[in-house]
DNA sequence: GATTACATGTAAGTTGTTACATGATTAA
DNA sequence: TTAATCATGTAACAACTTACATGTAATC
């Protein structure tokens, strides 16, 4: 019954920032939350004409650089309104399907090299995540003067730094363990696995 | 146009565990895989339907205790290698939608109190999560000798546990930097919050 | 006597993605 | 000149959730 829309408080979230048209929205929310939320062109327009329809925002056009014309929106007080009342409420915990958890709790069905495939790309993409956050971090805590917003952006990547890092040390043990073990001598060792 | 249909192999996962019923196989994914994987039984019926037209599995009743017939579903050698074709597949980056970090990003618009509302919450979710990843791993490891399964199922866990921990040391960090100080004083210190 | 667990399934609705259509501008 | 970025939007489809229907058996 109770209707989520989370697409309508990821944009009310963004325009809390600045007034952005459609594709700026996307795009803000592609490089700024792009890690832990996404938000698809086919749901940012509709959910924009219907909040304009609710008085959520408001809509001015704006000349770009050429004719194309640009949809500048604007969150109004009751899309203020709206936004906190969502913000306070406990967040529920959405399961996510972790595609690669599910291909290495089943990983009996993988040859070793297959597994390690695995591992290995993510252990390379979370480094590249980590260098991102980091490069994002600096960048916050030198261009950013606006400290209402900086603040809190802050903590939410020292949390996605956490992540990266934990994945991190996550695929080292298990390349640790992998490499000073073959799999048939598993049988008589796994037990003394260290689980620190 | 590349159908995921993930539920497919969550199955199939389970399935090369033992024979199951589609109730033993939500229940299965909601205990063992929960954390990272869900399914609902409005998906599980039908596509092991599906997968039994397909004959990646087989069914055979069984008359569980009273009159109730249970249908209990086996794995074919073709559902093994549609399995191991996915297995092997470079797993997609799903962006999961993580309310509580979307909630937090935008914390300029919440109250302290409110904010840390939801990370306290978080802090006992994790504590909880935590106490019932080290239970499973304490159990695996002694009472289950099938090694080539919960060789994996282990690592997987303490990916699980490195994870819990991480988000306990932000929800840690989070309430030393709001409690050390007021919010009124941050513009002044913010850009001396350690980010190691 | 009530609730929970077992057990299977369907139907309606929601939510979301992908691909497409359209076209300007800008940089390699 | 080819591709990428800017810019808005729609239509078709895919995927998933929730609530319901139905009934047994065990436990509290």
């Amino acid at each position: 019954m109770a209707q989520t829309q989370k697409t309508r408080y990821a944009i009310l979230g963004a325009l809390t920032v600045f007034p952005m048209s459609g594709y700026d929205i996307k795009k803000w929310i592609k490089d700024t939350t792009g890690s832990f939320w996404a938000e698809s062109s086919g749901r940012v327009y509709p959910m924009l004409s219907e909040m304009l329809r609710e008085k959520f925002v408001t809509c001015n056009l704006t000349q770009s650089v050429g004719k194309r014309c640009k949809k500048t929106y604007t969150i109004t007080a009751k899309g203020k309104a709206a936004l906190k009342t969502w913000l306070t409420k406990p967040p529920q915990p959405t399961v996510s399907r972790d595609e690669l958890r599910l291909k290495l709790f089943y990983g009996k069905n993988l040859t070793k090299a297959q597994y390690l495939k695995h591992t290995l790309e993510q252990q390379k993409n979370m480094q590249q995540r980590l260098k991102y956050y980091q490069k994002i971090q600096a960048h916050i805590k030198t261009a950013h003067n606006d400290i209402s917003d900086s603040f809190y952006w802050l903590l939410t990547i020292k949390g996605a730094i956490y992540h990266a890092r934990a994945e991190l040390a996550w695929c080292k043990d298990i390349h640790k363990i992998m490499a000073s073990k073959d799999l048939a001598s598993l049988k008589k060792s796994h037990k003394s696995i260290s689980f620190t």
